[in-house]
RNA sequence: ACAGUUCAUUA
């Protein structure tokens, strides 16, 4: 893993050729590491070549950690339809892709611009017996605000609280920076509120986004405040 | 045996 992220996965592959010289076992967690290397070089069309190998001529049982290592890895080498397919595909088989593939899948589908379709899968989770969490949920309020759909996103919003998932750092940070773009600061700092009152601790992206939003509205000693605030509060600025 | 691989946010 460390030589894949070093973008050295030539080399993981020589050792890996090794051990197998040496009679020992490949298991599903090498071959994910591996994938994941091929994709963080950009070597999409490998990656794809291994996984495919693998699945067709079950050298390894492949799990959903794999197939989220390749659904993820094709998004974002913008290759969301391609993921989506794949996802498809796979739903068929034995072992069935996880929520965190959907949402990944739903995550990129929003990020190019395809939110519909996105929404079009959030639709169907429960009738393939998947709960959304607190990240589909927030990748779709993302998607929704970054296209000023202001109304689905509140109604997103309810059904979040409605199945009980607890809106995290992750999400209240996606709502501010909404607000902060639109220029309502109000809500920013109700958002910011809230966001106390349920304990959910804010982190620098927080502060940075409510700095953010002071200075687009030329506010600068409310960015200020927020800013010499984070130190006390044993943040780094970044 | 255990461990090792996996999704979303600001600039």
């Amino acid at each position: 893993y460390c030589l894949c992220l070093l973008n050295r996965v030539d080399f993981a592959f020589a050792i890996f050729g090794s051990i197998f010289k040496r009679g020992r076992g490949l298991d599903v967690v090498t071959f994910n590491t591996l994938i994941k290397g091929l994709f963080l070089e950009g070597k999409v069309a490998e990656a794809e070549k291994l996984f495919m190998k693998l699945l067709r001529h079950k050298i390894c049982v492949l799990d959903e950690v794999t197939y989220l290592i390749v659904i993820n890895g094709l998004c974002k080498a913008g290759h969301t339809l391609k993921a989506r397919d794949l996802l498809v595909i796979l739903e068929k088989g034995r072992c069935k892709p996880n929520i965190k593939a959907y949402n990944t899948v739903m995550d990129s589908l929003c990020k190019d611009r395809m939110v519909d379709d996105a929404l079009q899968i959030f639709s169907k989770l429960a009738e393939k017996g998947m709960s959304a969490n607190v990240v589909t949920y927030s990748s779709l309020l993302h998607g929704l605000c970054n296209f000023c759909r202001w109304k689905e996103a509140k109604y997103l919003l309810n059904d979040m609280v409605a199945h009980k998932i607890s809106p995290n750092t992750f999400t209240f940070n996606i709502l501010m920076d909404a607000y902060c773009k639109e220029g309502l600061l109000k809500d920013v700092e109700d958002a910011f509120m809230i966001m106390r009152q349920l304990n959910v601790q804010p982190d620098v992206i927080s502060y940075n986004t409510l700095i953010d939003g002071y200075c687009l509205q030329g506010q600068m000693d409310k960015a200020r405040k927020v800013f010499d605030s984070i130190v006390g509060l044993g943040l780094k600025p970044d």
